[in-house]
DNA sequence: GCCAACGTTGGC
DNA sequence: GCCAACGTTGGC
C-alpha cells in the first residue's frame, strides 16, 4: 500500500445514485452529505485515496471501488439558507466493480468486522476503513489491489 | 411496513 | 441547559 494512503467507505441509495451511474459518469462530485462526522471524514480524504462504494437499502453490499480525485471543496448543492462552505463534497472516480459484491450480511457474519463503522454506526454515510479491514474486504470481494 | 438509532429542534 | 418531540436513515 502506498505511504499514508487512507481507505474509506461511502454509501449511496441506488435509487438516488447508483454504482452504474458512477461508472457512466466516470468522475462525480460526492455531494449531499449533511452530517458533521461524515463531513469531517470527507475533509480528511486525500487525492489518491480509495473508497468502497456501498449500496444502502437496496442491495446492501459493496459494489465497487472509487478513487478520490479532488479533495474537499464547498458543496454546491447546499440550500439558499445554508452558509456557503458549511458543507463540503469531494470528487470521486470509478475505478472498477467488485468482482463479487460483499454483502452486509457477510460482513456482519464475520466477527473481524465488529469494529467496522458500517456495522457500529449504521447511519453514518462516509466512514474510514482500517488497512486490515480494507485488505480483508478486498479479498472477500475478489478485488485485486 | 415497521422500528431502532440518532441527529435536530423547540419549549421550558 | 435539559429533554421531549419529531424527522431521517437504513436494516429487517
Amino acid at each position: 500500500m502506498a505511504r499514508g494512503r487512507s481507505h474509506w467507505l461511502v454509501k449511496s441509495e441506488p435509487d438516488a445514485f447508483s454504482w452504474d451511474q458512477q461508472v457512466a459518469n466516470g468522475v462525480e462530485p460526492w455531494t449531499g452529505v449533511r452530517n458533521h462526522m461524515a463531513k469531517a471524514n470527507l475533509q480528511a480524504m486525500k487525492k489518491g485515496d480509495l473508497a468502497f462504494f456501498y449500496h444502502s437499502n437496496i442491495g446492501k453490499e459493496i459494489v465497487g471501488v472509487v478513487e478520490v480525485v479532488r479533495e474537499a471543496y464547498p458543496d454546491p448543492t447546499v440550500g439558499p439558507d445554508d452558509p456557503k462552505g458549511e458543507w463540503v463534497c469531494v470528487d470521486v472516480k470509478a475505478v472498477g466493480p467488485m468482482p463479487q459484491p460483499v454483502t452486509l450480511a457477510a460482513i456482519k457474519a464475520d466477527p473481524a468486522f465488529t469494529e467496522l463503522a458500517l456495522v457500529r454506526q449504521s447511519r453514518l454515510s462516509v466512514m474510514p476503513v482500517s488497512a486490515e479491514h480494507w485488505r480483508k474486504l478486498c479479498r472477500m470481494g475478489g478485488w485485486k489491489e
